[in-house]
DNA sequence: GCCGTTTTCGGCCCGACTGTTTTCAGTCG
């Protein structure tokens, strides 16, 4: 039954919304197909399962003609009136409605006054003068279409920069503009400052004395190309590495509106403003207009926007339209006390130079403990991980006899040796069980084989979690952000076996991984699994992306106490899985 | 197509920009 993922039924809403959209449907019929492919993407149960059950239209925005057109996915692998409209309009012309600058009406019109249909009958009507005769077309639209195919254009969506780079980026325009002389507050907002995955451009908001001088000093930094427009309100930018930055200065009586407004997420705004409709108030980033009294009040801080709404701040990480608005609401639940990076007490994966690591175990445990880390687990790749890198059994024995040795030695340090074990094809362990039961942690992670079937993968990872020697899954769904899908596995059924054998689930903080991700780090900690944040360290440097993993929980809702490592080890040692086997 | 402390029908966020127009439609965030 779930043959259909989630991300597939998402993708089959959203191209049926495009197909309505083409069609001339009403927009709100449009809207509501975009929506449902939003709740599909993020619900944390197979939404084909739950339609055969009836039990689909609990998610916000899937009625009971979504659900439907679910069970048909479900059943046929299609949808009925995908089909249809496929006959119709080609998937070409899709492409050409993604197009920038394009959209349903233009795509449209083109096909029925020209006949087109792909890119490349676009592309020869553009080159023979044949689009700036339509009407509400002209020279302009032709020569940017023209200048767009040329560069490569397809209609797929621009490419996102990790998170990691991004903010590097962003820090350092920021730290730019707060030094000039005529800056007020400079913040960076957008997908950004929510802590996303990745990030398509920057938004920065300022306030200044001069405004003009402040919008004029960013294009004059040298990680800048580009400007294509600096005034008094703002400039607009690209940077060498090809990073939009758009700066908005704002007078400082507004900052906190303008600053919420482009913070985001559209999901986050759009549920914002449509609650505060209900209550006659109208939310934009110029204010908050007022039916009854005909005024717009204008906030300093987003502390006041919220409180005008009848909220309490909410965290930019959890600004995604998934409930924070209902958690927020003055007498309501209320929002969960987000876990801090300051709050992990303990690292339990790292590598050394034993494996693929660069650094020796003493030179870890050292810059572990200097970071203010209490205890350190060095898990090597095991027996049959590869590239040279691997450590053999004999080898591991050694490692244990060293590690033992150098947590004598260090005071007020834990020193854990451990070992990240590949789960094999069957879903065995590369080392015997007793060498296992001798380590004081083991994590288990898959690093082969990674297009397995979904029912075998499942059972693979289910087979490693019930282990009684396996403490934590490593990285659970091997995505690479951006460059690598995960691989097919049953998440409902990895998080269920994990709350029940007490095994812990990892967020890899690598910012390529960020694995679990969000949505699962919630569904796994809402079932009772405990979750780890581990930083996956290949050099004493790496530490510092445990922040990144921080960034994930934080969108995941969690709070320390459902993350293990913020623990002392005194209480972490005793919720190991084979600490609970022996006792 | 969804949804309900105004509603089972009639609503459904808000404003800027662009290129085309001469008052605005379409697209974007």
């Amino acid at each position: 039954m779930a043959d259909v993922t989630n991300a597939q039924a998402a993708a089959a809403f959203d191209e049926l919304a495009d197909l309505y959209e083409l069609d001339g449907a009403a927009q709100y019929r449009v809207l509501a197909y975009r929506n449902a492919a939003k709740a599909v993407r993020e619900a944390p149960l197979s939404v084909v399962s739950l339609a055969a059950q009836g039990r689909a239209t609990d998610l916000p925005g899937i009625g009971t003609t979504l659900q439907q057109k679910l069970r048909d996915l479900g059943e046929s692998g299609d949808i009925p009136a995908a089909q249809r409209l496929r006959a119709s309009y080609p998937t070409g012309l899709i492409a050409v409605m993604h197009l920038p600058g394009f959209g349903p009406k233009r795509a449209r019109k083109l096909h029925d006054e020209l006949g087109i249909d792909s890119l490349e009958r676009l592309r020869a009507a553009c080159e023979q003068g044949q689009i700036r005769k339509l009407k509400g077309f002209g020279p302009k639209v032709e020569e940017s279409l023209l200048s767009a195919l040329q560069a490569g254009a397809d209609g797929s969506p621009a490419p996102r920069i990790l998170l990691s780079r991004a903010l590097k980026l962003a820090e350092q325009i920021a730290g730019a503009l707060r030094n000039h002389p005529g800056a007020g507050d400079v913040e960076v907002a957008g997908s950004a400052r929510r802590r996303a995955d990745s990030v398509k451009d920057l938004d920065i908001v300022a306030t200044a004395a001069d405004p003009v001088a402040l919008a004029h000093s960013l294009g004059e930094l040298e990680i800048v190309e580009s400007v294509s427009s600096a005034g008094d309100a703002g400039a607009r930018v690209v940077t060498h590495t090809g990073m939009k930055v758009d700066l908005k200065v704002v007078e400082p009586d507004q900052f906190g509106n303008v600053l919420q407004h482009f913070t985001g997420s559209k999901a986050h705004n759009v549920a914002l403003r449509e609650a505060a409709v209900r209550r006659g108030l109208h939310v934009s980033e110029y204010g908050i207009l007022d039916d009854a009294t005909g005024q717009t009040l204008r906030c300093r801080t987003e502390e006041e926007v919220y409180a005008a709404l009848g909220y309490a701040w909410i965290p930019p990480e959890l600004r995604e339209g998934r409930g924070e608005l209902e958690a927020a609401a003055l007498g309501g639940p209320g929002l969960p006390e987000l876990v801090r990076l300051e709050d992990l007490r303990g690292e339990l994966h790292a590598h050394t130079t034993a494996s693929d690591g660069r650094h020796t175990m003493e030179e870890m445990a050292l810059a572990a403990r200097a970071r203010g880390l209490e205890y350190l687990a060095i898990t090597d790749h095991s027996a049959s991980h590869g590239f040279g890198n691997h450590v053999p059994a004999d080898e591991l024995e050694r490692q244990i006899e060293r590690a033992h040795e150098l947590d004598e030695r260090l005071d007020d340090f834990k020193l854990l040796i451990g070992s990240e074990v590949n789960i094999g094809i069957d879903g065995s362990l590369d080392y015997p069980d007793e060498l296992l039961e001798r380590l004081d942690w083991v994590i288990a992670s898959i690093h082969t084989a990674f297009r397995t079937p979904e029912a075998e993968m499942t059972a693979r990872m289910v087979a490693a979690i019930e282990h009684p020697w396996v403490d934590a899954i490593g990285h659970p769904t091997g995505r690479k952000i951006e460059t690598r899908q995960p691989y097919a596995i049953d998440m409902e059924q990895v998080i269920a076996a994990a709350a029940r054998t007490h095994t812990m689930i990892e967020i890899n903080a690598s910012p390529d991984r960020r694995d679990l991700n969000e949505l699962h780090a919630r569904a796994a900690a809402e079932a009772g699994a405990l979750i780890l944040i581990d930083s996956d360290a290949h050099s004493k440097a790496n530490f510092e992306l445990t922040r990144y993993g921080v960034y994930t929980a934080r969108r995941a809702w969690l709070t320390a106490e459902q993350v293990a490592n913020t623990r002392s080890w005194e209480d972490f040692a005793p919720l190991r899985k084979r600490a609970r086997n022996r006792a």
